[in-house]
DNA sequence: CCGATTATCTCGCCGAGCGAGAGAATAGTC
DNA sequence: GACTATTCTCTCGCTCGGCGAGATAATCGG
């Protein structure tokens, strides 16, 4: 394996090089806060479907994480015990629970991501538009290959 | 924030995306081939070290993984009795354990990577040698930016 | 040589996540 | 309008990854 010095292969090294640090700073920002790393990976799903004003369930939460039901009950008996979702019966169906994030989830979703976007902005700036769109269709078809055989 | 429209958030997301897909991919593999996310995370530091030349011990191995030492140990047995690593005593400093990597290791580790790199290399050819190096510039900037805060 | 340090491992425990299945609400079907 | 099948969530019991504390063994500095 002494090809890994072409372009191509610089750039998967990099792509998981990020990946790893962006998991290990995840790690640490959930320790430090008391959660686990699954409890922050909740978290982010929430706050993604609760900006997207998409309705969100422990049934949807739970598959988005590949957690069985036990597991996703056991979650978000955590969450919400300390202080950051709240369960509600959907009036429509109400098997369903609706799950809704308190400001303090808010509060710490922006405590984790406020420094990285922030580094990400401004780091942008230094690149001009069109070099920002190369780095986009690079990335959204790398997605696109790391989303294939799913 | 409905600021998110701008071409930096844009990536910020792109990123995030990436990095959960390759978390995902990860675990399905792991679970599908017997083992646990982190002892995947294991399999890799210790197949680029051995790439690398770098000689390994459970220590480095643990501080890489933020494991302690008693958690390190039972996850070194679990590789070993799979067949994927080799403990061996250093001659050198016989306080210290070195690790080596089976054939077995070395393969499942291709097929895991394999089919990734394959995607990424082909979809590389669809960029000139100026915007790989774009994408290079940006990925390495934002390694840095992930990398900072540790 | 002897205390201090370093590297790994053992023991006991906690708790995240799983499998199985119960319970409650809904949707069809007759 | 009951009857069955389906859907969604939760409870119970268990497994096992990871932690804290401390034992053990090898090395290094005075």
């Amino acid at each position: 394996m002494n090809d890994d010095d072409t372009p191509a292969m610089r750039l998967v090294h990099l792509l998981r090089a990020v990946t790893v640090e962006l998991h290990l700073r995840g790690a640490e920002f959930a320790a430090h806060n008391g959660l686990h790393p699954t409890d922050l990976r909740a978290l982010i799903r929430l706050l993604d479907a609760e900006r997207a004003g998409e309705a969100i369930t422990p049934g949807r939460l739970g598959e988005a994480l590949r957690l069985n039901s036990a597991g996703t009950t056991a979650l978000l008996d955590r969450l919400e015990r300390l202080g950051l979702v709240r369960r509600s019966r959907d009036p429509r169906d109400r098997r369903r629970v609706l799950l809704g994030v308190e400001p303090k989830a808010v509060e710490l979703g922006r405590s984790f991501f406020g420094p990285l976007i922030g580094g990400l902005v401004d780091l942008a700036e230094e690149f001009d538009p069109a070099e920002l769109d190369v780095v986009r269709r690079y990335l959204g078809a790398a997605l696109d290959v790391a989303g294939r055989g799913a």
